[in-house]
DNA sequence: TATGACATGTAATCTGTTACATGATTAG
DNA sequence: CTAATCATGTAACAGATTACATGTCATA
């Protein structure tokens, strides 16, 4: 079987908390904040239909009274139990350098998808893939540092501190769970 | 003419600062940090095939006695100046919601294809951009405050330190740049 | 001489973008 | 009645991933 895309989970994450229709799913995606995915026909209802294919999810045409048609989609036992597992798998080295949106996806919806503890989990675990990587990165920059222009030094301390920022929130974000569970 | 990926740019960039070929690109691709393109073969020599053909780039075979048969690529001067106008083109809000990553790219290669003074201008059509946007990400905040669950909302913040993460090292930035022009 | 690194490429496939097309319903 | 919005889709295309294919050169 075949990989579920990024939209996809993002998708299937979004009916978990809502059932919707695709034009449900493309206002979300085109309201602010969620601007990253694709609100075009072309990709959601493709992605609606590859997750139907594979099972993840089961759409069914409403047919009340007067309504337009229109087809809501939920999600399956199959696709709810794949949503989790996305979410609550290690953190690696290789999601952060991706830039990190997939992880913050899996975030957003692994409290109401997988409850707080593994929520906790998740934020450990990115807490100790950014301890790995963050030591390895100034040592790249000091090593850079030397040779590179300018320009090519300060986008690497963009990087950094973007990274360093991630970390703090992580933290933060760690210490509001911990708080909010007693 | 259809546009250039944001791999042509990187690929546009990089050889302005060095003529290299191609299992030279994907050796910098594959090297940390610059990891978020692809090292593939089947992205770059195909996307160098495309700057060849859009005249941005000319690629010429090394025949040196010993050597291994390698083809060299230099950008040409429309490739040059085709850099220059990605480089230099003010930045959007929707550069923003992108991820930045654009932009980074664009900083990094501004000094050495466009000159300090452009460099500077990016950084403040940055700032401007960030201060237009910051605003209206934090009343999407507040009103999502009260709705979203705990997870929703430490999501978001995340995205907002993120930015504001991004305005403290514009200014960072303007201010080296400024400081290094006198 | 065989193994592995250097170096370049192609083919199948998947996903997403852009643009177009269709029809139902509601508001003015 | 007509325009806008709701709602769903399709078709053509571009770009990337994965996997495969090919051949050169150094070295053990």
């Amino acid at each position: 079987m075949k990989e579920t895309s990024r939209l996809g989970y993002a998708i299937l994450g979004l009916l978990q908390m809502k059932p919707s229709s695709g034009y449900d799913l493309r206002k979300v995606f085109s309201s602010t904040s969620m601007k990253t995915y694709s609100d075009s026909p072309g990709a959601i209802y493709p992605a609606l239909g590859r997750l139907e294919e594979q099972g993840l999810v089961r759409g069914t045409v409403e047919e009340g009274s007067g309504l337009r048609r229109r087809q809501m989609f939920r999600p399956t036992p199959k696709g709810i139990a794949e949503l989790r597992r996305w979410i609550t798998r290690p953190v690696t080295v290789d999601d952060l350098v991706a830039g990190g949106q997939e992880i913050l996806l899996r975030f957003a919806f692994s409290e109401t998808s997988a409850g707080p503890v593994a929520t906790l989990q998740l934020l450990k675990s990115l807490e100790a893939a950014l301890q790995a990587y963050l030591p390895a990165l100034h040592r790249e920059f000091d090593a850079l540092k030397t040779k590179a222009p300018t320009s090519g030094r300060l986008a690497f301390e963009c990087g950094i501190r973007g990274y360093e920022s991630l970390m703090k929130w992580t933290q933060y974000a760690i210490t509001t769970y911990e708080a909010s569970r007693k």
